[in-house]
DNA sequence: AAGTGGTCTAGACCACGGA
DNA sequence: CCGTGGTCTAGACCACTTC
C-alpha cells in the first residue's frame, strides 16, 4: 500500500527531475489518488506537506503549481555559547561585566517598542571561549515582561542562556552584519588592528511585548554561521 | 464545532502562557479529543503542526512533550540581488568581468566535490545599486551537473539570477561571516580604509551532485541581513 | 455554476517502545 | 504487554475562486 509519505516522495522527485516544472500545474488530488489507488484524503495530506514545505503553491479550483522559487533560503539554528564551544570540546567562561536596572535609551526603546519612563535591565557581559573573548553580549532586558529577571543576579549564568530556558517567546527578529568594532568593542574583545566584528542583532517577542533585545558582537577572525538546507522535508 | 486549527491555537497558547512548561508531559490525544469534543485525528492534526513547527516532540507510549528549547531560530530568504534592488526603487546594474572554462582549484574541488581533472565554469561577475558596487559574485558552475551552462554568456544575466531559474536542487550549505576585503575585493568594491565586509558562501546540490560554489561579497557599510520568525506558524 | 482544495467523522489496524 | 502515536478508508459537507 502507499503511504502518504511515499506520495510525498515520489511528487518531490517530479519536481526535483523537472517533469513537473517550476510554476507548472500538477493533477489534481482526485486524479492522483487514482493513480496511486489510495483515498483522496492521503493525497491531500502528502500535497499539504510540499506545500508546507514550499514547494507547491494550492489555491481551491485554481488547482496546484510547483512553486517558482525567487529567493534561496537560509535556516540557522543558534545555539546557546556554552553548548557551541563545549561542543567542540573547548573551554567556556562567562564574565558578568555589568548590570543596572535604568530608563531606556532612545534607541532601545524603539527597539523594545517601551516607553521613556519605563525601566529595564541593562546587562553587559563576555563569553570566552579557550581564555580568549568570543562574545560581547550587550543586551536589555524588558522588565514588564520579564519582571522575574529582576531577582536573577545574571553573576553566574548568562542573560542569554537564562532567557532560553525561563522565559517564552512567539517571535524574533534577526539583523547580521559586518561592521568595524566601537572603541568599546575593541576594548573588550581584544581585537588584532583593523579587524572587523560580526554582529548579532536580536529581538525577541511575547505576543505583542517585547522581552529583550540584544547585540552580540564576534571576533571576525573566530567566527561564522554555517547551515545546510534542506529544500524539502524529507518527512 | 472545533477544527483542527482552533485546536492547534488552544495548545499554542497553552504553551505560550506555561500553562504547559518547556520539557512536560502534555494530555494523550484521546483525553484532548474528549476535552474538545472531536476525533482524535483532528487532535492528531493540530498536534501534528505544533510538533512540525519544532514545538513538540512526540513518542509513540512515552507521549508528547512541549519542547527543551536550546537554540534560536533565524530564517533567511535571500532573494535575487536585481530584486532586492529593484524591490528598494534603486537602481541596478550587472557587469561581467569575467568567464572562463578551467579545470578547478583545489580549494574548490573540495567543495563542489569533483575531480582534479573536471572542468567548470569560472564566472566573476559585480552587482551595481545606484551606481555603487554592491556585490562581488565569484562563482564555479559544475559542468558535469549544469552542461547547459555552456550555451549562456551570462552577459546580460547574473549567474545567480539564471541558475534559479534554470536549475532545481535538493539541498545548500551556507557560511556567513566578516572579514577583511582581499585585494581583489577592494579593487572591485572601491571600498573604504579598513571597511570589512560581509561575505556569503554558498553550495548547492542536486541530490548528491553539487551544482555550483559561490562567494558572495558585499561592502559592510551597505549590506546586512534581517529576518523575521514566527516561533510557530500561525496556520 | 462547477471544479478544486480543506476538513471532519467513525472505525480500524499498525508500529513503536516503555514498563 | 499494552498505551501512545501514525495512518488509512469511505463518505460527506464546506469554502473558495475562477469561469
Amino acid at each position: 500500500m502507499r503511504s502518504y509519505k511515499d506520495i510525498h516522495n515520489i511528487l518531490l522527485e517530479r519536481i526535483k527531475s523537472g517533469e513537473w516544472p517550476q510554476g507548472g500545474l500538477i493533477p489534481a488530488e482526485a486524479d492522483l489518488a487514482l493513480e496511486f489507488g489510495c483515498t483522496r484524503v492521503t493525497v491531500n495530506r502528502a500535497m499539504q506537506a510540499l506545500a508546507d514545505g514550499g514547494l507547491l503553491e494550492r489555491r481551491r479550483k485554481a488547482g496546484t503549481r510547483v512553486i517558482q522559487r525567487l529567493t534561496r533560503n537560509a535556516h540557522f539554528q543558534i545555539p546557546i555559547v556554552r553548548h557551541e564551544i563545549e561542543k567542540r570540546g573547548g573551554n567556556y567562561k562567562y564574565l558578568l561585566i555589568g548590570r543596572e536596572e535604568v530608563t531606556v535609551p532612545q534607541k532601545v526603546q524603539a527597539e523594545l517598542a517601551i516607553g521613556p519612563d519605563e525601566s529595564a535591565l541593562h546587562i553587559l557581559s563576555l563569553h570566552f571561549a579557550d581564555g580568549k573573548p568570543y562574545q560581547l553580549e550587550d543586551r536589555w532586558i524588558a522588565l514588564g515582561t520579564v519582571p522575574l529577571a529582576r531577582e536573577e543576579s545574571f553573576d553566574a549564568i548568562s542573560p542569554n542562556e537564562w532567557l532560553l530556558q525561563q522565559v517564552p517567546y512567539t517571535n524574533a527578529e534577526h539583523v547580521f552584519r559586518a561592521a568595524q568594532p566601537t572603541p568599546e568593542d575593541d576594548d573588550h574583545l581584544k581585537l588584532a588592528p583593523g579587524e572587523p566584528v560580526f554582529i548579532i542583532e536580536r529581538t525577541t517577542w511575547l505576543s505583542d511585548k517585547a522581552v529583550t533585545h540584544v547585540r552580540l558582537v564576534h571576533p571576525g577572525h573566530s567566527f561564522q554561521l554555517v547551515t545546510r538546507d534542506q529544500n524539502a522535508a524529507t518527512l
